[in-house]
RNA sequence: CGGGGUGUAGCGCAGUUUGGCAGCGCGCUUCGUUCGGGACGAAGAGGCCGUGGGUUCAAAUCCCGCCACCCCGACCA
């Protein structure tokens, strides 16, 4: 009857990496791709995703801003009109030379990212200061051709969402910029993913290309180092003025749009992994969770199954998301192991001893404990346990970030702390030559932030306080 | 591109030093016993040993060439 106990990973050792792909293969979240750098997103993988859109999809909109699509192909003539912005993405563009069996005229790029195409046809539909703001959004999937790749993290073809904006004045620009930073992005991985972002903007060397300011959203993953979980950018004039995105204003004066790009993909997943997995593989916090609670069957007998059955539609019927694993020609130990890899938040397991006594048995991922539940009020007792652990995750991630972010006044320290988590330390005493420093020890100026934690409108602002750490 | 390494069953690997029937673990199939935490037993299926040449009675193994991939660094949502 009972086998080995399930296999116990180990997240917090040297080879971090290593745990973090055990879990994407146990749980069956993705597999590589055929072609290096690329990644196959399994069903449940995807489904993480699909959460992840409906969420952030919902909040776009709450913004103001409308979905559209523009084409995966992009004349490489367009990339070339903004200096910086060629620049930056020359190195990992993949150009399609050949089509239709013969040489193309002009290569075209598959988009690494869109501001040029849609910059393009921004320049056709603005026209008036009534035009503004133009608020677009695409879902879509984007090409570069990276050259470390690792599954979620930074893949050569990812999933994601792009918005574009063009406004009438820069400070409306950058007012948008900030609002999608805030009440898009850091709404959703607080309060959703359990994830206690540091919200802050990125120094001249760490900037989008072709960016006047760029600003990023820094999760710390269990081996203490960051990753950049999305971004937000003021573009300035410069696509417009590239692009020849113009308006007329109510002076009858030509006037350069100002515009705004921000996004965030399916790094996202691997963050999530990073940040909450455990030894016992993907905790997810029940906000996102695709399955809040799966009704396990011990059992195919004296009426387990049907039982189970039942219980699942009452849970749905409460809105939670609900799944029946009625599996019963497999071992418990490995079902129970396969939900628990996958991180579903709550398990009710229903046998004949549980039916007895009219009772259920409910295993927390989180806690890893278990207790016998009565059926009368279950609804109940599983919402308000999905509550807990929403809080319970987010209170644990920001522990361990406290836990691991030092003060330091010195490059030397600075670059010490960064070893093993994070370092703050006044900008003043990092400036772009200590920047470099830092860089040649192998970590990086994750961000800058006020004192207080708010976001900086510029580097030039006193007492500003660089986040210093290695990053993913 | 610089430094290191690896190509053997779906996956993970041993075998190469010292040439001699192609192996192991996981997974898969069938049957039986099990089944309240990744079950056990038995019987099976599955291989151009990366690739081209050479040496030899005999090559996964030795020699020469080529190819591919992985890790560390530079790049990045």
């Amino acid at each position: 009857m009972a086998g080995p106990k399930a296999p116990v990973l180990t997240p917090q050792a040297e080879d971090f990496p290593r745990w973090y792909q055990d879990v994407i293969n146990k749980a069956e979240l993705a597999d590589n791709g055929p072609v290096r750098g690329t990644m196959v997103i399994r069903p449940y993988g995807y489904s993480l995703w699909e959460r992840m859109q409906a969420e952030v999809d919902a909040r776009i909109k709450a913004a103001g801003a409308e979905n559209a699509y523009f084409p995966l192909f992009i004349p490489e003539s367009y990339l070339r009109r903004e200096a910086e912005h060629v620049e930056g993405f020359s190195p990992e563009l993949a150009v399609v030379t050949v089509a239709g069996g013969k040489e193309l005229e002009e290569p075209v790029v598959v988009r690494p990212t869109s501001e040029t195409v849609i910059g393009e046809f921004m320049a056709k539909w603005v026209q008036s200061y009534r035009d503004l703001p133009l608020l677009l959004n695409q879902w879509a999937n984007v090409v570069r051709w990276e050259l470390r790749p690792r599954v979620f993290l930074r893949t050569s073809e990812f999933l994601w969402q792009e918005g574009h904006t063009a406004h009438a004045t820069e400070a409306d620009a950058r007012a948008y910029a900030v609002r999608i930073l805030h009440e898009v992005y850091e709404d959703f991985m607080v309060n959703v993913l359990a994830i206690p972002v540091v919200v802050g903007r990125k120094t001249r060397r760490e900037r989008f290309a072709g960016a006047i300011n760029t600003m990023t959203l820094e999760a710390m993953t269990g081996d203490g180092k960051a990753l950049q979980m999305g971004t937000s950018h003021e573009l300035g004039q410069n696509f417009a003025r590239a692009f020849d995105i113009r308006y007329l204003d109510e002076h009858g004066t030509q006037q350069f749009a100002w515009t705004t790009s921000w996004g965030v993909s399916t790094r996202m997943v691997g963050g999530l992994i990073m940040c909450h997995g455990d030894d016992r593989g993907l905790r997810l916090p029940p906000r996102l969770a695709p399955v809040q609670v799966v009704v396990l069957a011990v059992r195919d007998e004296g009426g387990v199954v049907a039982e189970a059955r039942r219980l699942a539609g009452l849970l749905d019927g409460a809105g939670l998301r609900v799944r029946l694993d009625d599996r019963t020609d497999l071992s418990l130990g490995r079902r129970a192991t396969d939900w628990e890899l996958k991180g579903v938040p709550v398990r009710l397991e229903l046998g004949p001893r549980d039916l007895e006594q009219g009772a259920v048995t409910l295993v927390d991922r989180l806690a890893g404990s278990k207790s016998s539940v009565p059926l009368e009020g279950l609804d109940k007792a599983v919402g308000d346990l999905l509550g807990v652990q929403q809080q319970a995750l987010l209170a644990s991630a920001t522990e361990r970030r406290e836990a691991r972010t030092h003060d330091t006044s010195s490059i030397g320290e600075a670059a010490e702390a960064a070893a093993v988590g994070w370092a703050r330390i006044p900008w003043a005493q990092v400036g772009e030559q200590g920047e470099a420093e830092l860089a040649e020890r192998g970590v990086t100026v994750r961000c800058l932030l006020r004192p207080d934690g708010s976001v900086p409108a510029s580097d030039e602002e006193d007492d500003l306080v660089a986040v210093v750490a290695r990053a993913y």
